[in-house]
DNA sequence: GCCGTTTTCGGCCCGACTGTTTTCAGTCG
């Protein structure tokens, strides 16, 4: 059982405990031990399985938790999940869902009017039986009635790409506002992130009301959600909601550092506050009455002794320990990049020459890209066969003589067969300075299937990296499923490295995965898997991931030379 | 349900906004 799929368990509970009028905190319990098992870099069953180690050692988890995680990967079920979902449809977990309604009002109308499902929630607004009950109204079931609209809409979350996107325009759009003295993005958007799931702008304004006014007619917004004498929501016809907070300048730093998040790092970040005798909320840090900090975050964060953490680290994971025993890590930066090692070019998929790729990677500030075309079984895109590839691999040594300031890596991205074996013979990938081995067919076998075939790639003496390993595909369905914790010993076993693909969908090995490639010692590569020039800026999206999961430059392979990297790989008869 | 250099019981972050309320509960982040 992978720690994903515990953790949905417990979130489930959770779900229903809260629908139930559970004690919040006992709510926040379950909560808790859901994030604490994702985010756990090793196999928390192989952990329940191992007699010297105790699952309570783990953060939030006691001796009732442990034993229901055992339980659970043990048996594969857990009693009290089977028991909550007699008590109560699954199918009401997607009315805590629509927007305005939480587990007391879901579970009135349960209880009231036994709705159980999106579908009987709709009836029940459009006859208006819902407007009677006591605490709601007409302009709650009307409100109701569009937030259906809204759940019912594919996932809410978008990706960090596209926030990308909206939030530069808002920007543009808030800085033509003359009453507008200072605006950031906080939020989600702001530690990095892969999904977001809405925006938020801290701005500081000589005239709110202006700035409001103005926030208000940015040329996306679909309708204004609500708006107080400090906050202002919208949502833009893409979908995404977007909340403005006007705040003063004095209070900045504590805003930008609540709203930054996460809610779990504020709740630890607020507990120990307490503990010192002060209280910290979005305006500032106070003791008594007394406003002690609150222009910047370095502020807020100096009064109790912590360093103003990279936002990417504040999940509530590791980075108080780490700022405690001071061993905060100097997280990997976009700069530290100095080449592309998966791309592709008019030979197979691609869009551009290898002759333009290696212009536009040059232009990026990169020193090398490997060129790493498709392999014969990958028919649709006319995937190279040896023939084929050797005649890329002289021309390639050709455009080296003649280029300046970036060397070409003769590469490939060979298939990692249905029946296992590479595409290529090794007579062929003896020749390659760069071998990305990815699976490409076959989604639909077994896990075990999938994991024997990449783990028999890892031992191929000429395989550098896997592309894409997990094969994760954002917002999508997975395209296959594969046992990463097996596939990380292999590589650390061979001393390989994995790919962590940077193409904003992908960002396959994600901040968790990344960390347990950093602890096990097993390099990272970061690589846009380009098919066009532009595809070559998606670099910055695969750092983000990578310092979210704490990674240091020295903890990711493209940050070394090409005749570093030459000796990291250590092919056979390529005394080193 | 977890946790403890105040505590094994009694806490558990904190405030804004909305709607239905005559003083506040529910929801949200």
């Amino acid at each position: 059982m992978t720690n994903h799929e515990i953790a949905a368990v417990f979130e489930q509970i959770a779900d229903l405990l809260e629908f139930q009028g559970a004690n919040p905190f006992r709510v926040r319990a379950y909560r808790n031990v859901a994030r604490t098992v994702h985010d756990q870099t090793e196999s928390v069953a192989d952990i329940a399985a191992d007699e010297k180690r105790s699952l309570s050692d783990l953060e939030g988890i006691g001796k009732d938790l442990a034993d229901k995680i055992r339980t659970l990967v043990q048996t594969g079920s857990l009693p009290m999940l089977d028991e909550l979902r007699a008590e109560v449809p699954e199918s009401v977990l997607a009315i805590l869902r629509v927007p305005g309604l939480g587990p007391k009002r879901a579970a009135q109308l349960f209880h009231e009017l036994h709705v159980a499902t999106l579908e009987d929630l709709r009836t029940a607004c459009e006859s208006h039986r819902v407007q009677v009950l006591k605490g709601f109204g007409a302009k709650t079931e009307a409100a109701i009635l569009q937030g259906l609209g809204i759940a019912a809409e594919a996932e809410q979350r978008i990706l960090w790409a596209e926030a990308e996107e909206h939030v530069e325009e808002i920007l543009a759009h808030m800085g033509k506002c003359r009453a507008v003295q200072q605006i950031s993005v906080a939020g989600s958007y702001r530690r990095g992130k892969e999904t977001v799931g809405d925006l938020d702008f801290l701005v500081v304004a000589r005239d709110v009301e202006t700035a409001m006014d103005h926030f208000g007619i940015f040329h996306g917004v679909a309708s204004v959600l609500a708006r107080g004498p400090t906050k202002m929501s919208i949502r833009l016809s893409a979908g995404v909601q977007v909340d403005l907070r006007a705040v003063e300048a004095k209070s900045f730093g504590a805003a930008m550092q609540y709203f930054t998040g996460s809610k779990e790092h504020n709740i630890i970040l607020r507990g120990r506050a307490k503990a010192l005798g002060l209280k910290i909320n979005e305006y500032g840090v106070f003791r008594g009455e007394k406003v002690i900090a609150g222009r910047t975050e370095e502020e807020v964060y100096g009064c109790l002794d912590l360093p103003c953490f990279p936002p990417e680290l504040r999940e509530a994971r590791r980075e108080f320990d780490w700022a405690e025993a001071g061993e905060l890590p100097k997280l990997l930066e976009v700069g530290d990049i100095r080449g592309d090692l998966h791309d592709h070019s008019t030979w197979t998929d691609g869009q551009a020459s290898i002759e333009q790729m290696a212009a536009a990677a040059k232009q990026r500030g990169h020193k090398y890209l490997a060129i790493t075309d498709h392999s014969k079984r990958v028919t649709m895109v006319n995937g190279l066969d040896a023939k084929r590839i050797l005649e890329q691999w002289a021309e390639i040594d050709r455009l080296n003589k003649r280029l300046e300031g970036i060397t070409l890596l003769k590469g490939v991205e060979v298939d990692i067969l249905e029946r296992g074996g590479l595409d290529l013979p090794d007579d062929v990938l003896a020749q390659a300075d760069w071998v990305v081995a990815s699976v490409h067919y076959g989604h639909q076998q077994s896990r075990q299937q999938i994991t024997a075939r990449v783990i028999e790639a890892l031992e191929n003496p000429y395989v550098a990296s896997i592309g894409h390993p997990t094969g994760r595909m954002l917002l999508r369905r997975k395209a296959y499923e594969i046992d990463m914790d097996a596939v990380m010993r292999a590589a650390r076993q061979h001393g390989k490295m994995l790919e962590l693909n940077a193409h904003p969908m992908r960002l396959d090995l994600d901040d968790v995965a990344c960390a347990a490639a950093k602890s096990l010692g097993v390099p990272v590569v970061i690589a846009t898997d380009a098919h066009a020039v532009e595809g070559l800026d998606a670099m910055r999206f695969g750092v983000l991931q990578a310092r979210r999961g704490g990674l240091t430059k020295q903890d990711v392979a493209n940050t070394r030379t090409w005749p570093q990297l030459k000796k990291m790989i250590g092919k056979p008869g390529q005394k080193t």
